[in-house]
DNA sequence: GTGAAAGCGCTAACAG
DNA sequence: CTGTTAGCGCTTTCAC
């Protein structure tokens, strides 16, 4: 390799390696004048830091790790943009693992960021991995792990999540505010979490505004498109006079929003539609489909936060007591986004 | 740090570090019975390798390096999906930087990769920068560089791009099949090679067909969805007899159809509408638009091909004479989507 | 304010 | 087939 290093600068100015060194690193205790010199070679002679040695050395890669299921899907790339944009600014750089490319990746991820020795991790779990250990192995080598939108509170690591009750209750009022009435929900897959969060706020939406719950309201899906065209069938085949549909996803608004047009219903006036998500194509329905916005970029943003915070309480050494405080969790507030599909034209 | 190292290995078993560097790595020169022996005590330790000091020692990180504008961009999301599809494969990791979040950072990202001594690079030069002394640095270092989408012939690098004008060739000509005679164009910026290509396509397949060019029916526009409301209304002013449109972008396209949607234009029947690019809204459209699908996924496939492909050659030493060689260009054939929009019901 | 020395954990000759 | 030796390029005490 004919890559400079510290040594031909040194022998260039007739100095020691361990002078560059600490020049070039700005180090309180090496003179101005001396600093300026060094630099001005170092650049003379197109030097750059091998970081690779720097870091065996210090122990620190400036490297963070993320774990995500895919960056082919929309979400997940605008996190790994939040990410980035902060982690950048902060002198980081971001080592990229997807644990979905092709079956679960997700052990072999992290014991790959590991080795590389990634200052810290931010994972978003994948799937319902019934087995952990691998980030239990994380904490046990004391290396910083965040945790973002599906999290284990078992793993007690800081995390940051959007407020889905909170949503579901916000998309639910704003179809009441709206003048709909009998409104239904099509619900996704009852074990996540999320969706059953989802499923709650709507129920509380109704109840906090004196709306009875009528069970026949609610279309128990999967979450696809098909299942939203299938619910609205259901929906109204059941009942005639529902006039508003809060769908758990804009996947799922989406199939029912085609099964209605099929059906010469028009939306917003005989149904008010609103989804989940503000998936990339909603704006782009007809009509356009008012939905919850998650926030992704925030929630990257966020995620990184809490790593430096983690960080931080490592250097100042409250390792062991720290054990016992509740790890953070930051709940993003969810965004109404407005759009056609449910503003009722007074 | 705690860590195990192949030194507390070697002590264990009474051996010496090199062997059991070696026996993990699957050197022919160990015994069967001395693997198994140290393999067994490493995993009893939880030994894990640092790469770092691997990577010091060997010159290989087994890390490559990724240059887009943003991952927020679904394109680029899927290319790199692509790239580490592959990568993982082949046992390397993908270090990400992208070169947009805010303003414009190719240099800095350039820069940094070199520091972490990736073993190639795979980047997509962002808008239309007049200096790039910075990849040619990366040239220079002999780090293996990978050019896609967003090329530039000069640096001489092996490259994967869709091939444009085919692609609105054949965007064009389906329109043509489906019996369509007076084929307008929205076009985009035409300093951009991609846009003028398409351009080319166009009036090439109208040309092959014995279809006349008229100036009339191409709408010079600039890239966005509102230059494509604008150039349909223009169009149409300017020509009542346009069956069909092929717009530059999906967005483009997107906007032409909102305003024929506006006028009350039926599609396909008074008009023919097709797109470029396959965006994700694409198929959620009302009609659903046709596109050209770019294949961003199988793009990033074929760049971490070239990169394994110029690792080859630089283990092989024929770093000298590759000089002559003209780099591999892959150029990908674009598909082509046919939905609702452009489909004429006979 | 500067330099000498040691070593991060690993791999790669080269001996044996 | 195994072990010894040397060092990748850098940072970091600790003397001076």
């Amino acid at each position: 390799m004919g890559r400079t290093t510290i040594h031909d600068i040194a022998k260039e100015l007739n100095t020691s390696p361990s002078t560059v060194s600490k020049a070039l690193n700005d180090h309180p205790s090496i003179s101005a004048a001396t600093k300026e010199m060094i630099r001005a070679t170092a650049q003379h002679l197109n030097y750059r830091q091998n970081r690779l040695a720097s870091s065996l050395r210090s122990g620190r890669t400036n490297i963070i790790g993320i774990l995500i299921p895919s960056s082919d899907i929309g979400f997940f790339g605008a996190v790994v943009h939040g990410i980035e944009k902060i982690a950048r600014a902060n002198g980081y750089n971001i080592l990229l693992f997807q644990s979905n490319v092709s079956g679960e990746y997700e052990v072999e991820g992290v014991e790959t960021l590991l080795q590389t020795s990634v200052d810290g991790i931010i994972a978003s779990i994948a799937k319902d991995a019934p087995n952990l250990d691998h980030f239990y192995d994380v904490k046990k080598r004391k290396v910083p792990l965040v945790l973002f939108d599906r999290v284990k509170d078992e793993l007690a690591a800081p995390s940051v999540v959007v407020d889905d009750y909170k949503g579901a209750f916000m998309a639910t009022e704003h179809l009441i505010q709206q003048g709909y009435t009998r409104i239904a929900h099509i619900s996704g897959t009852q074990h996540f979490k999320i969706f059953n969060d989802r499923l709650r706020g709507y129920v509380d939406a109704l109840k906090m505004n004196n709306i009875a719950i009528d069970d026949d309201l609610i279309h128990y899906g999967r979450n696809s498109i098909e299942s939203g065209r299938i619910g609205a069938e259901r929906l109204l085949a059941r009942d005639k006079n529902i006039d508003a549909i809060f769908a758990v996803e804009d996947f799922t608004a989406l199939g029912a929003q085609q099964y209605l047009k099929q059906h010469s219903v028009k939306m917003p006036e005989q149904i008010g539609l609103i989804g989940f998500g503000n998936e990339s194509f909603s704006p782009y329905l007809t009509p356009s489909l008012s939905t919850i916005d998650q926030q992704p970029t925030l929630m990257g943003e966020e995620a990184f936060t809490l790593f430096l915070e983690s960080m931080a309480r490592k250097a100042s050494g409250v390792a062991l007591t720290e054990q016992l405080e509740e790890p953070k969790k930051i709940v993003l507030d969810p965004v109404l986004i407005v759009r056609e599909s449910s503003v009722r034209t007074a």
